[in-house]
DNA sequence: ACCTGAACACCGTTCAAGT
DNA sequence: ACCTGAACACCGTTCAAGT
């Protein structure tokens, strides 16, 4: 897909789209340096000239799957409410586009890694509730820590799933029937919890 | 502190108190079955007679990392909206007690593993508002990636400050000059939500 | 600029064997 | 029941050297 499979010399661009074909093939535990290197019939120590190490190329791969979410149209006329939710929603999508997506965010946003534009696309969406630039970050970093937590549970339980068989009844209190539902409630309670204090302003 | 540091002869116990001393010593990635063995005077594959694996063995460590949260009185008279809070508050506190408690507690309830105590505890506080079952384990659920989120942030951030001297303007949008108040504004969206969702009924 | 070859200092886990 | 000794199959990263 990315091109230069077999002809040697590769970009930065070659090795971040490699290792998202490995993620999503293969899961996140199976995406090592040496079977990056292997992919692209390349030695392991090339990538160092591409990236200073492993984190820093995982931020690569964190902030591609992000920069795919979908555009949400956010009319000044249309309720904040549905721009919140709408902005939540685009998020999980895209860490559901790829296996273990939202573990490798989650772990390059904690490291105070990748691109700030993932929080500041929440929080410009609840700022359109006229909140101020703090409460919009912080309930927009609410927002964040609820989707990963979320989702990479979500993601979690559907490699179990494929694998495992999962005998009956071995459910974890965490587990939900429907994550969409759950999801959607989750964000609903933030997105309430904002509309209240503002009802108190 | 849990005996037995010369003598040979381990039990499961003094295992998981060896790796909760190396956990709040040196943190998480130092925590690996080699160092643990040494630490106890013994070799690597005589961990593996107490736990089947790493990840059980972190299991182990997170459930005793909760277990450590102080009581949260629930008297039926006060408004649950407190109790909430207390058990977020008991919640914070017991992750912060040990270095790299939150992500150690949280990588092993994402795999499942882990007592669902945890979860329980707060959908109890959640239900004092009268709220079905569903409805609890949905926002104990909520909270509980929340908190995780939350706190595994504030960690990381420690152990960079500690280290790193973090240069001037080095700081990820997702930082907070105060966490214990970033905290309480989360935990209180949360709340909140569920307040406008009762009146709502 | 991009890569090779070789090495360093580690990992988690298994397994036969000992007491 | 609890442990040793040795091995297997890996890791991430560095570094001199090549083109």
């Amino acid at each position: 897909m990315a091109g230069n499979e077999t002809g040697r010399r590769h970009s930065r661009d070659d090795v971040a789209e490699a290792a998202l074909r490995i993620l999503d093939d293969l899961g996140l535990p199976d995406l090592t340096m040496r079977r990056l290197a292997s992919a692209l019939d390349v030695q392991p120590s090339a990538l160092y000239h591409h990236f200073p190490n492993k984190q820093s190329m995982l931020a690569e791969v964190a902030d591609r799957i992000v920069a795919a979410r979908r555009p949400v149209a956010q009319p000044d006329v249309a309720p904040w409410q549905a721009a919140v939710r709408a902005e939540a929603d685009a998020l999980r999508d895209a860490l559901l586009a790829y296996r273990d997506g939202a573990e490798v965010v989650s772990s390059t946003l904690a490291l105070g890694l990748g691109s700030p534009e993932t929080v500041e696309r929440l929080a410009r969406a609840v700022a359109l509730g006229g909140f101020d630039e703090e409460t919009s970050r912080r309930a927009a970093t609410a927002l964040l820590h609820f989707v990963l937590g979320h989702v990479s549970h979500e993601q979690q339980r559907l490699q179990y799933d494929s694998l495992g068989v999962l005998a009956d009844a071995e459910t974890s209190p965490l587990d939900e029937d429907d994550p969409a539902a759950a999801f959607a409630f989750g964000v609903g309670l933030l997105v309430g919890g904002l509309e209240l204090s503002r009802s108190r302003r």
